[in-house]
DNA sequence: CACCCTACCAAGCACTTGCTTGGTAGGGCT
DNA sequence: AGCCCTACCAAGCAAGTGCTTGGTAGGGTG
């Protein structure tokens, strides 16, 4: 056999993530994940501590990589405009790319957060509200963006609609993260109505 | 005794409701529904066949009045962007006074829908996206909307926008059902870009 | 009074769940 | 050859799951 032996262990956390992501946290067994594996569900339990354990590797290495990026936004030093525009492309580029971690993070987040361990996803939505309300005032105070509008419901709006493309886009499919972000902040700036 | 015999059962679905939005359907359990209404778990089969049959009866009522109010919107002979305008007001309405069923739905559909007995609420997607595509097309028709965006992406946006809103969007809280309507329609119709 | 009906209890069954325990195959190293 | 290490198996346990069964309290009706 002889599995490669440095990555079977991330390849069971591959697994685990689509399992999670397609079924959620909650509603996919450790049987599943070895099933799907191949071997049988002690097994699992060589390589990891607990089921909790596999989401928690997950997310938080997902969130660490995420957040890096949007740092990398807040300390850049284009326009405001330029920010959100970069922002709001990240999240498709993640939703391309971490298809997985973002779909169990909208999912269970909820569910987890209850768990001390994953006390981690409650700061981190602080954090990401903290990057958009910056974002988002910078813009207001450059006059990129107008002032007659609740920035707080803006935020909102923001967040709810980039995150929760995860549900139906796919990659590979007709639509590039390209270009729904294009579409996107197009509508997002200037709206659906004409002229 | 004696609790209002006609009410009981519906006051049983309410209950169940609130703990299915709040925790998801599979993570609620029916001892958890009959603690929260002072009886045992055992107690609940003389009303209900079954815990699907209780989450059953409260999404395809709730459906039924949902579509009823966009039908009515529909055949209205309002101009394209008056009837826009409605049936989003209608979703803002509906998760301000049905709050746990719009919650259900969003979260629990797709698992649900793997039920012979949900079949209706893939019939009832269908029914929304062709909604929402005869208001769009008759807006860009009539000129209300402009012509460059993707008309699929804009009912996608549309519709995970407004129902995602059931988060975060709390009854009697300080934002109404109106304002947040109100705003979410000026940024979807004329962006949050200044001038 | 006798009877019925609604709403519930008490107990438990069959199954699924996450996880544990003791053991094993087989490749690599000395 | 002897040994260790990684990856896994086989079996099963305790807790929790949806649901069933036989029974009961108590108000309403004839």
């Amino acid at each position: 056999m002889t599995t490669d032996t440095t990555s079977r262990r991330g390849e069971l956390l591959r697994i685990a993530a689509r399992l999670f992501a397609e079924k959620g946290f909650k509603n996919t067994t450790v049987r599943d994940i070895a099933d799907a594996a191949g071997i049988l569900s002690g097994s699992l339990y060589h390589h990891f501590d607990s089921k909790e354990s596999m989401v928690d590797e997950i997310l938080s290495s997902f969130q660490d990589e995420l957040f890096g990026r949007y740092d990398e936004v807040l300390s850049s030093d284009a326009d405001a405009r330029a920010k959100i525009d970069a922002a709001v492309r990240i999240s498709f580029e993640t939703i391309d790319s971490h298809g997985h971690e973002v779909a169990i993070f909208q999912n269970d987040a909820d569910y987890l957060g209850g768990f001390d361990r994953f006390g981690y996803l409650a700061e981190r939505n602080v954090q990401s509200r903290q990057v958009w309300m910056t974002l988002l005032t910078e813009g207001i105070e450059s006059g990129a963006l107008r002032r007659d509008l609740d920035i707080e419901l803006v935020y909102r709006f923001i967040r709810d609609t980039v995150w929760v493309a995860v549900r139906w886009y796919r990659p590979g499919g007709e639509l590039s993260h390209h270009d729904v972000a294009d579409q996107y902040l197009t509508i997002l700036l200037d709206g659906i109505a004409a002229g």
